[in-house]
DNA sequence: TAGATTGTTAATCGATTAACAATC
DNA sequence: TAGATTGTTAATCGATTAACAATC
């Protein structure tokens, strides 16, 4: 178990690594300055955040792109791929499995599921598509270590309940409704609503 | 201009209408208690998010849930519809797209726009696809207030580029990239692969 | 009045920033 | 050595939590 890394930091490091991802890694050095530049930050805090890793960067030179983005991989956790279930095949799912690039891998969307008699068996990025019935049942056989509840809000909780029994470690749910899970098991909440009423209230000062 | 509101607020605030909503509005009272347990927080927290609004509770009894709603709508301006304008007519663009629900009240995504000449035309939740080249006009004769990032990771700047021509405040960016505004301009970003690495980092502990 | 529950003040904790030392 | 840039310490700022007062 390594040090301890604060939350506000290992938000921000996902895209720190994008960038240097995006500059091209083994292309030299790059600054604090340039890095703040490009991330919508200040180079101080990107520094502060940096000082987290196990590397170092040189001082009047800056950090080596390669071993920099090695060392906030192996802070993540990125040096292994971890596989995720994904559940919900309609339009959001079909786009998030569908999802590719750069920072997407070490994380393998290994299987598909819904729990529509019409969709399941259907092709999604090269997969048929599962009955989510079985989904702990795939997971004795090949544990998951991410679900992804891509559902509409109705059918989120139990998709979190099976994803716990499933024992998965993280989920990352688009369902729009908050999911309860024992508090060992991670969850992190996208929905659009909520991005556009917090966006409402900085329009409306 | 009403009284600022802290940003760890704001950003609760949502997840807590949303909770209202779902008990059903009209129907009584509500403890900080309850929204608490519901929206995964305490509820020491909730009344103190909550005591930033103009409503206030009542002592020994709770909050009415109209009441309680009506007043995080009008913190959030959300007593107003705002248009919305949604570029990149892909996958994630027509889920976004097909959003309804009742959270999405309030937001009018009014058109589709694509650079792809082959989508230019199609219909997506109804709307026929414009070339986003039009954005800026259309803009002119019906302002946007929020405009949607949904295209591949290069497209993004020029579109985010193109928001800003428009006069559009507030964007949110799905694209996996930090485009570059002028300050005055609100940013929100959501990223697959970003929400990927900060779950990695909490299994890996 | 007693019980329930909100609202506020002060303490603690965590995050950001300023200032500057370190060193390539 | 001088210039550039990182890394760290301390100060400030903002967020959370504890304790309790207020009041229905």
């Amino acid at each position: 178990m390594t040090k301890k890394i604060p939350a506000a930091t290992v938000r921000r490091l996902p895209t720190y690594l994008r960038y240097l991802e995006e500059v091209g890694i083994g292309v030299g050095t790059i600054g604090s300055e340039e890095i703040a530049a490009a991330t919508g930050g200040s180079a101080v805090q990107v520094r502060k955040d940096l000082s987290h890793l196990r590397y170092s960067g040189t001082r009047g030179v800056g950090y080596d792109i390669d071993l920099l983005a090695r060392a906030i991989k192996k802070a993540l956790g990125l040096d292994r791929t971890r596989r995720v279930a994904l559940v919900g095949a309609g339009n959001l799912g079909t786009a998030l499995a569908g999802y590719t690039g750069f920072a997407a891998t070490g994380f393998d969307i290994t299987a598909v599921y819904d729990k529509n008699p019409r969709r399941i068996g259907a092709l999604i990025s090269g997969m048929a598509v599962r009955n989510v019935e079985d989904l702990v049942a795939d997971a004795r056989i090949a544990p998951y270590e991410i679900g992804v509840i891509a559902t509409p809000v109705g059918a989120a909780q139990a998709v979190a309940d099976a994803m716990v029994e499933a024992k998965i470690g993280a989920i990352l749910n688009f369902a729009g409704v908050t999911v309860k899970v024992p508090p060992e098991v991670v969850v992190r909440n996208v929905d659009l609503s909520t991005e556009f009423r917090i966006l409402s209230y900085y329009l409306s000062r």
